[in-house]
DNA sequence: ATATCTGCAAATGTTTTGCACTTTT
DNA sequence: AAAAGTGCAAAACATTTGCAGATAT
């Protein structure tokens, strides 16, 4: 699915690549904003502004939270990141940069995020705008699912539950 | 689709169902709730608190922020509204009694809200939660679109989009 | 050199809450 | 009478912004 770690040269190209989107707008490349790159390829799944900050703040070179902010747009901008509203009041970043499309299903109690992908659904989206005189030009679906072992034994264990909750 | 107009009965009907929602929590009815349910049916698309604040304010009978927050929530618990987060900062309402399940297109460029339906895509979604081992509580499916006119032509003025911004 | 960045603190915009008083049950 | 609701002003929250000094090109 995604790499096991995250190498030296990993680190480099996407800098670079990032370097590249902030010369094309003839924006600066910064320490703070190489910091960003690296922090943010390390997150395995989700996370908000807030967790970035913190974790940067653990490390030896912290950012400040505007420039966290400011650093996260041009990150979507770029489409190293993706941008996600799950209706909780926090903005949710995942890295995007070789990541597949994917939608999400999450779970109303324990709050795991699992990824999906359907093709079909994909499809009939793109349809359906087609149909309407529109022309898709991007998607939000979520799905706000149960465990059945929650249901039936109070707890949210599965494995997929798990993992997605590994957010490094 | 929809009615025409509201009537007495409507409304009355409309605040009897609430009522009773209320009576089951052991919760009260109020003149404020009476104002927000007459408020809220006679809304044709999707408000705001804050659009709805304003319409009270303007009546007779004002109600406050706090009292109108308060009350979308359980007019929402009760699902004579329904809810949606379309990622643009405030919590958006619509009219659900009485109404069948729809999904939202919205255009990128005029933000007009067009409601659509796929039983195909329903379908699926169930799907894709039983393969992972879920059970399906709620969904949420928004297509963001640019209309071809306005591509084209650079306005949006479609009879559907038109349609939808009408919101009282 | 000069345009862009950064951090800070202040501002913003939406939603929530504590509290004293009022209304419903 | 008791429980819940209301308005107000203040708080909470995530996010954005103005500005003076620092940094990248």
């Amino acid at each position: 699915m995604g790499r096991v770690s995250l190498t030296e040269a990993d680190l480099q190209q996407a800098i670079d690549t990032f370097e590249a989107f902030l010369r094309e707008k003839r924006l600066k490349m910064t320490d703070q904003r190489r910091q960003m790159v690296r922090a943010v390829l390390e997150k395995r799944g989700h996370f908000t502004a807030d967790d970035l900050y913190r974790k940067l703040s653990g490390s030896g070179e912290p950012v400040s939270m505007a420039t966290v902010y400011r650093g996260l747009a041009l990150l979507e901008e770029s489409e190293l990141l993706e941008g996600h509203d799950f209706a909780d009041g926090q903005r949710r970043y995942e890295r995007a940069l070789d990541r597949e499309h994917h939608d999400h299903m999450i779970c109303v109690d324990c709050r795991a995020v699992i990824e999906f992908t359907n093709e079909r659904i994909e499809k009939l989206q793109e349809q359906a705008a087609t149909q309407h005189g529109f022309t898709l030009d991007d998607h939000s679906l979520t799905l706000f699912v149960k465990c059945n072992e929650l249901r039936d034994n109070g707890n949210c264990e599965r494995r997929e539950a798990k993992l997605a909750r590994q957010n490094a």
